[in-house]
DNA sequence: CCAGTATTATGACGGCCGTCATAGGCCGCA
DNA sequence: TGCGGCCTATGACGGCCGTCATAATACTGG
């Protein structure tokens, strides 16, 4: 996205980005380090400097940035997804607590097949590094919007009432976000799938009818 | 809690422990040293090594229990609070929604005196060293528990069913968190209020008559 | 007062970090 | 063929880290 195009393949600039984000969810920002990342990303410590001119914090903030990205076209495609499937089975519509469950079993599936290693890259980014650099805690902030703005509209094609749908958007990546929390404490998808349970009434009543 | 009474005033392994907390919550665990962590307790550094032969993991999994125990004493402490400003002023009991909403406001006044600066020590532990040392990983989810326990407690006695109420108390755990992580990107205190507004129905719901 | 333990004090060591500097390879274009 | 850019490669530097070793000091019970 930095791009207009991205390269056929992935190039070494993305790879990096992309590592990063991988390696930042899993060990925290500062347990990452640059040699580490550019490891993984199977790129030569050398182009770390070369497009990364800002250093570790330019590459962070490019990472977090990517993830709020990643997470608002999720939503998107949960959305789609809910709507053709729902729309052929009863014909009707999906519900937001099905959005929001969606949500939550994309953790679930990872959780169970990675195993609580990771976690959610703006999550530890803003526990990291609210207090270093300024721009750090910015690319966080856009990062939240990122996903909060989709899921709004979301929402609100879902019937919820627009001058509800951003609180409850907030209140669904609060949810969110400290389930993961608790589920990797735990090493349990528990409470995952406790707080899709109870917060679906609360979701599915704000859709007008 | 330590011991069974604390020295009259805190002594050097008890600031220590405490000053370790502090630093977690506002840098995260990686972030924090230990000459920081003994400047900040005024305490020398030498003693460090000798309260905590386990050198750094041993400090932080305490500083972790440390948080855990105090988030159930607040608990606890809010349940009073509003028991009885509930029975003084109508002679009632208060809500679900009302216990949230002091644990939401506890946030709110900090953000608002301290600048955002600092988060929950829990959270930040977990972030940051899941993926090291088990003992670390295990000091944070009974934290979370020594949480839960004290506010499934809290919400029987407030007329929530027994059957439910450990599931209401894992979702106001998990929305705090996120909501908490959401301010501190955000620099704004509006997700606290904002989840406490939307899940003030749900909760209050939950109490039988 | 003395012995012995608890605490404090300080310096050193090895390791990893992020960054910088400096070459070396590579490829398109003249 | 040569030249000029992008990219790669590698080593060095200073800094901070957690830990250890070794004292010096304070305190308590005899």
């Amino acid at each position: 996205m930095t791009a207009p195009r991205a390269p056929r393949t992935h190039g070494p600039r993305e790879r990096m980005v992309f590592a990063a984000a991988q390696l930042i969810r899993r060990d925290g920002v500062g347990a990452t380090g640059m040699r580490e990342i550019a490891a993984r990303a199977e790129a030569p410590r050398g182009s770390l400097q070369h497009y990364f001119p800002g250093g570790k914090e330019q590459v962070v903030n490019e990472a977090v940035a990517w993830a709020g990205r990643y997470a608002g076209r999720r939503v998107d495609r949960y959305l789609a997804e809910l709507t053709e499937s729902a729309a052929r089975a009863e014909g009707g519509r999906p519900t937001p607590g099905a959005l929001f469950a969606a949500m939550a079993q994309q953790w679930i599936d990872e959780f169970e097949a990675a195993g609580f290693t990771t976690g959610c890259p703006v999550a530890a980014a803003t526990v990291d590094s609210t207090a270093s650099t300024p721009s750090a805690r910015e690319a966080t902030a856009a990062a939240f919007t990122a996903w909060t703005t989709p899921l709004t509209a979301a929402l609100t094609s879902l019937r919820v009432p627009a001058t509800r749908a951003p609180a409850l958007a907030t209140l669904m990546i609060s949810a969110l976000e400290g389930a993961i929390l608790m589920c990797r404490a735990h090493q349990s998808t528990a409470p995952l799938t406790t707080v899709t349970t109870e917060l679906a009434p609360l979701l599915d009543a704000a859709a007008v009818s």
